[in-house]
DNA sequence: ACGTGCTGCGTAGTATACTTTGCAATGCGT
DNA sequence: ACGCATTGCAAAGTATACTACGCAGCACGT
């Protein structure tokens, strides 16, 4: 039974994301188990995931981008995440919402209410 | 399940990303239908999510973020996201008022107010 | 030969993301 | 007063992400 070219039929996205991972782990040296320990995973799920079985969560590709010293972003693209949205003509400004976000001097609650109201300016501005 | 009991923080992103989104989606003038329609989902879950209830995946993410004519980056970030990695800019925290400064999607009004609202944030905490 | 330890994986189960159905509340038209 | 539509949500079900346990194969050392 050929199970590869199955693969190929819907696979696509995950089996690339899964060899990617499975490609970054060998470059650290590093096994499974290893990878799933760093990662706070089990180890057949890593097995599941560089096989391309499974979609992984935002949580694990987050915990498996950091325990690769990789940037979440890379993952996240490699992931179904569309790397461009089409239309951009209403927020080509993330700075001042990535600077509100990465902000260490406020609380969970104060990036909130200072996002909505940023927020709310802009769509006010716009329509 | 035995040592990872640090889920402090349980609802608190999850209720910020929720309002996050309820914010955005009343700003677009659409129930939950309407938005369950657009994202291709099911109203209830809608509900679930803007309550802070459940993790949204990260396809669920991106169908919302384009369905609300957002970066899917930015409900990516307010899921948890924690975007590390911080070279060489942990010394540049004055960084939000420059960007609400430089920021020209907003009025001068604007400007004030979000600073205004930046700085007394900040007062708060430090007092 | 026989362990002992490591590798990756199959399997069965649990936790949770997500849907279907339906219900109470509000509002608007008759 | 009555429908009738629309809103948000609760409860129960299904699909799937994720784990615990175990097994076969390969390398070492006795």
């Amino acid at each position: 039974m050929s199970r590869s070219d199955k693969d190929t039929t819907d696979g696509c996205d995950l089996s690339t994301l899964g060899r990617f991972i499975r490609s970054q782990r060998q470059l650290a040296k590093l096994s499974q188990r290893e990878l799933a320990r760093l990662a706070d995973l089990s180890d057949p799920y890593i097995s599941q995931i560089e096989r391309g079985l499974h979609t992984p969560s935002l949580r694990v590709l987050t915990s498996l981008a950091s325990a690769l010293n990789l940037r979440a972003e890379t993952l996240l693209t490699y992931a179904g995440l569309t790397d461009n949205t089409a239309d951009s003509n209403s927020d080509t400004h993330p700075s001042t919402e990535a600077a509100i976000l990465a902000d260490p001097a406020l609380t969970t609650e104060q990036r909130q209410a200072l996002l909505s109201t940023y927020q709310a300016f802009i769509q006010a501005n716009s329509g």
